[in-house]
RNA sequence: GGCAGGGUAGCUCAGGUGGUUAGAGCACGGCACUCAUAAUGCCGGGGUCGUGGGUUCGAGUCCCACCCCUGCUACCA
């Protein structure tokens, strides 16, 4: 059994989740119910990034204390996950004491190993207040940043800690030539090489006044206490979720996967890795930077989010609706759209037409025909189709070529469209009516009951709730989530008792509104 | 400004190394069927393949120019 170690980004604490967090985590939930269904050992992680200066804002705006405000917030996304049925293993939050005792082990392990990683420099430099950041020469275009060209610059002064990532410019290199995949897909990729090709700068990895924060363990020479930075904080939480530094965390690390936004990749593929090769510890096999969903074709932001909420998203058609949905909808390797029209058009016309009467129409027959009991039945057509999309499925799921999720999906709707066409091509309800093509019913019967109780199997990684439901409904032994991929090929319907339920997408449910 | 990707039916998109009438799904129209959630299946209408040139016997597919869109452009989580 293969360990799988997969992480999702850390949700920032100084909001509600919305439909952005909802994608990423139901695209990494899918991942890891995959590799359980391939038999692989999962650790599953995710989290909350409750530090910084917005928190500190938000927390005080609602005149609250940061510990209360994260706390209320993480409850809040824990809850949504839960509604989500994400299956993640653990829930880490960068406030939790064992995570910030082991960001300052990682700190010093760093300052142990490479004592010239760390140094203190005053900084000084042009300071853009729309980003909230010192900006390079390049960035600065007629004495303006080039993102909020109406503001001034400020020429600024701040003595902080700094990390060496210049000594790490060739071992990024190294990386990114030894392992073409460490981070994908390649787009983002060959930003990053962009980027390392380019050089790198040694980052600042303190704030003074910064009070919401992981004190810097090391000694500054005037004696001011700083917050660690961020993401000095936030990126860590991967390791320090495995127990480090006490011993036993190589069990879990390093990471398989990190399935994170493409708006963090460089923290992600350059700092990251360089933090824990100055730590000597190794780093996650892969990367994986999804892209964005916008509505309406805007891009998701706060304004956009106050039009609607992830509850009514939820409401809509129901949790499983909305995982299908995202997955299908958005490919998991670049950006997409999110509509209600969309939405109800893919509710409507693959889950209610599509699968959920296709489950309904074979069931029925066979309550009908065989009274209920699955009769035993020659392969068709049907089944060794299925077992050309199930290559396919695997192609897109399994990581060879990236996360393809919404491309798996695809051969699952095949398997669907293709049951749908065999019924009505074969038409047991004509030979239902001549005893004398009784075994021709039989093969037509069991063969479709036998795709459908593959297409549970498939879909379950993204519609784990409707597919047990579907399960029980087919009387199928177990439950979809004990189902290994390699026992599909032999899988056997005879002498099952269907059991026909309310059907599985109810058309009439669908809300229309708005 | 620089780098990268893209502009193909009403919508979302496929279309390795150039080659007979440019495809799929959804939506729309007609027909068939009755097991099923008024579901399913079959057939059909619909596209100057961003614009203008060029190479070629032949270009959506190669080259040049231009227009438009998107992403990235290191310490915002």
């Amino acid at each position: 059994m293969a360990k799988f170690f997969l992480t999702t980004a850390i949700d920032y604490a100084n909001g509600d989740p919305h439909l952005g967090h909802a994608l990423e985590k139901i695209g990494a939930d899918v991942i890891a119910r995959y590799h359980r269904l391939a038999g692989d050992d999962v650790h599953f992680l995710m989290g909350m990034d409750e530090h910084g200066q917005k928190v500190k804002q938000a927390a005080d705006e609602c005149g609250v204390s940061p510990q209360t405000f994260v706390d209320r917030v993480a409850g809040i996304f824990e809850e949504m996950w839960r509604r989500l049925a994400i299956s993640n293993d653990q829930f880490i939050r960068t406030t939790d004491p064992a995570h910030k005792r082991g960001v300052r082990a990682l700190i010093e392990r760093i300052h142990e190993k490479n004592p010239d990683d760390f140094y203190e420099k005053t900084y000084e430099g042009w300071y853009c207040i729309g980003c909230e950041l010192f900006k390079r020469d390049n960035e600065i275009v007629n004495g303006r940043c080039v993102l909020h060209p109406t503001r001034e610059l400020q020429w600024t002064e701040e003595r902080n800690w700094f990390f060496r990532l210049t000594n790490y410019q060739s071992f990024l290199e190294r990386v990114f030539a030894e392992r073409p995949d460490f981070l994908r897909p390649e787009t983002r990729r060959n930003e990053i090489l962009a980027l390392v090709g380019h050089g790198l700068e040694d980052v600042s990895i303190t704030r003074s006044r910064l009070s919401w924060a992981i004190p810097f363990p090391l000694a500054s020479s005037d004696g001011e206490e700083q917050g660690t930075w961020v993401w000095f904080d936030a990126l860590p939480n991967y390791l320090t979720a495995t127990g480090f530094p006490d011993k036993g965390y190589t069990e879990l690390w390093p990471a398989q996967l990190h399935v994170i936004g493409k708006d963090i990749t460089r923290l992600h593929c350059v700092v990251w890795p360089a933090m824990l090769q100055a730590a000597e510890i190794a780093i996650p096999e892969y990367v994986w930077a999804h892209g964005f969903m916008t509505f309406g074709g805007e891009r998701f932001s706060k304004s956009a989010g106050v039009a609607f909420s992830l509850e009514e998203a939820i409401d809509r058609h129901g949790p499983d609706a909305l995982r299908y949905f995202l997955l299908r909808e958005i490919p998991f390797d670049g950006d997409g759209d999110f509509s209600w029209e969309r939405f109800d058009e893919r509710y409507t016309a693959e889950l209610a037409n599509a699968w959920g009467n296709l489950a309904s129409r074979v069931i029925a027959m066979v309550e009908r025909y065989r009274d209920s009991v699955v009769p035993s039945g020659e392969r068709t057509s049907l089944d060794r189709a299925d077992v050309t999309d199930l290559v396919e499925y695997h192609a897109a799921m399994d990581g060879s070529r990236g996360y393809l999720l919404q491309e798996g999906v695809k051969r699952a709707l095949a398997s669907v469209t293709r049951g749908n066409e065999f019924v009505q091509s074969s038409q047991p309800w004509a030979l239902a009516k001549e005893e004398s093509r009784r075994a021709e019913l039989d093969d037509v019967l069991a063969s479709v009951m036998r795709s459908l109780a593959r297409q549970c199997v498939l879909l379950y990684p993204f519609v784990p709730v409707k597919t047990e439901e579907l399960w029980r409904q087919l009387g199928a032994p177990g439950r979809v989530s004990d189902q290994r991929f390699d026992a599909l090929a032999g899988l056997d319907a005879a002498g099952w008792r269907v059991h026909k339920g309310p059907p599985l997408f109810p058309r009439d449910a669908a809300g229309t509104s708005r």
